[in-house]
RNA sequence: GCCCCAGUGGCGAAAUGGUAGACGCGGCAGACUCAAAAUCUGUUGGCCGCAAGGCCGUGUUGGUUCGAGUCCGACCUGGGGCACCA
């Protein structure tokens, strides 16, 4: 018997599915189509086990739905604009085009030696000027209606580099190259207008039965729908000059405002400004508040940060009430209105600040079973469900009523009136950066905003950027920005934001379709293809992504681009593969590969394999590259081969938990690969017991069906734990020459274990298969007929429990009635013994599976 | 800080509300071998017991149920997302 040998036997059959071409997807077919796609990669130039895992189930979902019959398409393309390239550049010089398809090169031949069945032909990466052309043509299109303006947003300034951050180029506050303190700058940028999309977004989530229930969840926390009220608090006394009407305020808790204590108005909102042109110390306050980054996390759990105006506003419902207004550092000139009244019993944040500034604390939202005289907050605002009180007309109404009833004060009094609140806001797509897709648009002092007429397009990247300076190499470039107007033929300039790389992946599934299409779009093969019958990508994407994949979808849709309004009808969320960290002590980030872990007792120390430094050991996290604590699979490959790297990576643990990264499992997988090859290459030897046909075939086709559902279910840990039990059923199925029936069971049980191998260990399977003598290719063969009737027992054991404890077992005919298993288990003499002395209460008998007597 | 998720043997894990730990790794014992590796077989949650068997056990804690790893509440720990990493 010779071993297995996977240095020859997959090149080969990559070699035969290539000739035969068996995984191009055919834009019209007679069988049903089935599009499964993998959330496409950044070209970080390195497959990782994450990867690796990725495409792998994936790969499962595509040879199992070939071989059931399905027309199937499973492309392959690059997210390949973005912030690494760069970085490359400015570090080493390289050209990020240069840097970033030697990168796709690489990974395109890791991917292929994975042995995943992808339809190479539509290939394209987003930074291809085919591509992202095309991207410029539907964003002038989404301009002309309206879905792309621009307004002031917020950015990282990093006041050294003068140049725009990423909020990943933030650490601690600080600017990652210059360590400067970051602070928060208004920048005139573009956004799509996907808040007009909100409520499709949100109903559209009901119709998608086939995701997560947890991304479903997260999304529409995401777009936050709440029912809310704007209102005005008149100023008590003179108002600050152009602001009569007083501060206007969005809130989400109307029902609250008989607790309000004070009004809070964001460092950036025009009162503030106003007052703090008269004002130093003031002026001072907002500069202060600046300070730091603009992530929500970072703002969030700042600090509270207060300035007290001195001015006082009226309450709504009470002329005789007046509350102070400050300024503080964590509300938003982004949401609502910039300006909120806090009401400290009923919000966390407002509690904190009312702590800090000895503001008044009034709780007006009873929880249930609490006492009016008695309930009181302490550390933690009370933010769940109640009646009112200490709130005059809303005294007793649950919170929801008691929202309807102040908005209808608001409205009767002339304050206001309610408002549909949502959290999500616009997308902010301009980045200041040279490795995107520009914007098409040409600035004209005279006509204004312009797009670029369709037939320059693409604006293309010149190729012969900067990058060795901080800030945005298209800004700088001696020629990209000076054209003329399309409208007055007078100089103009052009755009020199790009586009968010989240613009790029929210249609590349679309394009797959065609990817040669001279439209954005082939909507011919776009309608047959989509939607995807199944996405697959990590939980990180769960809202940012596939909320924008969702959105653009729609847009498109509405342009008439596209028919669908959902783009992925299912969706399955991986889990992502972690690894620890690890930096020297000047805070350089290490690859595991040069680490070396030591352990003495419960501690455990690292250090560079190296040169001996010791080494930080920090968080265990999602494999990044900038965190460098990445592991390829490609080692595993080269010692196991791919098919075992496979085995390995679906089988360590369930698709969707989160793993820790550790190629202990590799052993198995290895050691399954070569017990299936021997049942293939060994000739059967004499039987060396008696086998029974039938209890065999039974075992097949129970196997058939439990690998078909746990595939069809995602569970392909699973799916090898059935396997390998087979194999080693199988192994004991010797057929002894001029035994016709046992060789047929055994050939039948063969030709079963081969194809159902085949979505996990591709190469293996065709090896098998040939070996079986069979011409054609697996991956072209359709999978295993299950026969229900061949499955099935007669008997079957049922343990038999006694108050919840189990206290035996017994056989009872499969389908047997309640009456005739209580009769088996009650002459049944243990346990007959078990119950002596006691009476019997109860007897409950689950059918096939379990009898409880309950018994005293 | 806010939203979401996870927690089961030494390890990765399995289990439509119905025998907790399938399957794999590792360990231990044995076979083969001059020996080792590889391979094969057996065994392997903890405690008590010669054994038969018993008790305990799914992060902690309380509840629902004839029955809870699974459902509900509170808490602890870890991970993800938080709008410029992708």
């Amino acid at each position: 018997m010779a071993r297995y040998n996977p240095k020859e036997v997959e090149p080969k059959w990559r070699a035969a599915w290539a000739a035969a071409d068996v995984f191009r997807a055919d834009n019209r077919s007679a069988k049903p189509k089935y599009y499964v796609l993998e959330m496409f990669p950044y070209p970080s130039g390195r497959l990782h086990v994450g990867h690796a895992r990725n495409y792998a189930m994936g790969d499962v979902v595509a040879r199992f739905k070939r071989a059931r019959g399905y027309n199937v398409l499973h492309p392959m393309g690059w997210d390949a604009f973005g912030l690494p390239a760069e970085n490359a550049a400015a570090e080493r010089g390289v050209d990020p085009a240069k840097w970033t398809y030697d990168n796709i090169a690489a990974m395109r031949e890791e991917l292929k030696r994975l042995g995943v069945s992808i339809d190479w032909s539509r290939e394209f990466a987003t930074c291809d000027p085919a591509y992202y052309g095309r991207q410029q043509a539907w964003f002038l299109r989404l301009l002309k209606k309206g879905l792309a303006y621009r307004k002031e947003g917020l950015v990282n300034w990093d006041p050294v580099d003068m140049t725009v951050l990423a909020n990943e180029q933030v650490e601690n506050g600080r600017g990652w190259r210059s360590g400067a303190l970051v602070e928060r700058r208004k920048l005139t940028q573009w956004f799509l207008r996907i808040t007009d999309y909100a409520d499709p977004l949100l109903e559209g989530l009901k119709s998608l039965d086939r995701w997560p229930e947890k991304v479903r969840l997260m999304q529409e926390n995401w777009i936050g729908k709440s029912r809310g009220a704007r209102l005005a608090f008149p100023f008590a006394g003179s108002a600050p000059e152009g602001f009569e009407d007083g501060v206007l305020v969005y809130t989400t808790r109307p029902d609250t405002l008989f607790g309000a204590s004070f009004v809070a108005l964001a460092p950036d909102h025009p009162i503030s400004e106003a007052l703090s042109a008269a004002d130093p110390k003031l002026a001072a306050f907002i500069a202060q508040c600046r300070k730091g980054g603009t992530s929500e996390a970072e703002i969030e759990s700042a600090e509270k940060l207060g300035f007290d105006t001195g001015l006082r506003v009226v309450h709504p419902f009470d002329p005789n009430w007046t509350l102070p207004v400050w300024i503080a550092n964590f509300i938003l000139m982004d949401y609502g209105t910039g300006a909120i009244f806090g009401c400290p019993a009923h919000d966390q944040r407002d509690l904190e600040f009312a702590r800090k500034y000895a503001l008044p604390v009034k709780p007006v939202v009873l929880p249930p079973g609490q006492d009016p005289g008695s309930f009181a907050i302490g550390d933690e605002a009370y933010v769940g469900p109640g009646q009112a009180f200490n709130s005059g007309f809303m005294d007793g109404l649950e919170v929801e009523a008691a929202k309807q009833a102040a908005i209808d004060k608001i409205e009767a009094l002339g304050l206001g009136e309610g408002a549909t609140v949502y959290r999500l806001r616009d997308w902010g797509v301009s980045r200041q950066r040279g490795w995107g897709c520009p914007i098409p648009v040409i600035n004209c002092a005279v006509c204004g905003v312009a797009p670029v007429p369709e037939d320059q397009l693409p604006v293309e990247l010149p190729k012969d950027l900067d990058f060795s300076r901080p800030g945005n190499p298209l800004a700088r470039h001696p020629t990209f920005r000076f054209t003329t107007c399309p409208g007055c033929k007078g100089p103009a300039e052009r755009e020199t934001d790009t586009l968010d790389t989240f613009v790029d992946s929210s249609w590349y599934f679309a394009r797959y379709a065609n990817p040669d299409a001279a439209e954005p779009i082939d909507k011919v093969a776009a309608d047959y293809w989509l939607p995807a019958d199944q996405y697959i990508g990590g939980v990180e994407h769960a809202v940012l992504h596939l909320l924008y994949a969702r959105f653009i979808t729609r847009a498109l849709a509405d342009e008439g681009l596209l028919s669908v309004r959902e783009p992925f009808a299912g969706l399955f969320t991986q889990g992502m593969v972690t690894h620890e960290t690890y930096r020297r002590q000047n805070g350089d980030w290490v690859d595991p590969s040069e680490v070396e872990i030591v352990s003495e007792g419960a501690t455990r120390t690292a250090r560079l394999v190296a040169a001996g430094e010791p080494l930080v050991i920090g968080d265990v996290e999602k494999m990044s590259k900038s965190k460098r604590n990445v592991v390829a699979p490609a080692d595993m490959a080269d010692r196991y081969g791919v098919d075992a790297a496979r085995l390995t990576v679906l089988s360590d643990s369930p698709p969707e938990r989160d793993v820790q990264w550790t190629a202990a499992g590799v052993e198995g997988a290895w050691r399954l690969v070569n017990r299936v090859w021997a049942e293939f290459d060994s000739p059967p030897a004499a039987a060396t017991e008696a086998w029974e046909p039938r209890a065999a075939r039974r075992i097949v086709h129970r196997t058939i069906k439990a690998v078909t559902e746990a595939v069809e279910g995602f569970r392909f840990n699973s799916a090898i734990a059935r396997l390998h039990e087979f194999v080693k059923v199988v192994s004991t199925m010797r057929a002894p020459a001029g035994d016709p029936e046992r060789s047929q069971v055994r050939r039948e049980a063969l030709s079963a274990l081969a194809r159902l191998v085949a979505p996990f260990a591709p190469h293996l399977a065709e090896e098998c298969w040939a070996e079986l003598g069979e011409t054609g290719l697996v991956a072209a063969a359709p999978w295993p007929v299950f026969e229900p009737q061949l499955a099935e027992d007669e008997q079957r054991v049922l343990p038999v429990q006694i108050n919840g404890k189990r206290r035996g077992e017994i056989r009872a005919d499969v389908g047997a009635s309640e009456a005739e298993v209580e009769k088996i288990v009650l002459d049944d003499p243990e346990i007959a013994r078990r119950l002596e002395g006691l009476s019997i209460r109860r007897v409950i008998v689950v059918k096939d599976r379990i009898v409880n007597i309950v018994a005293a």
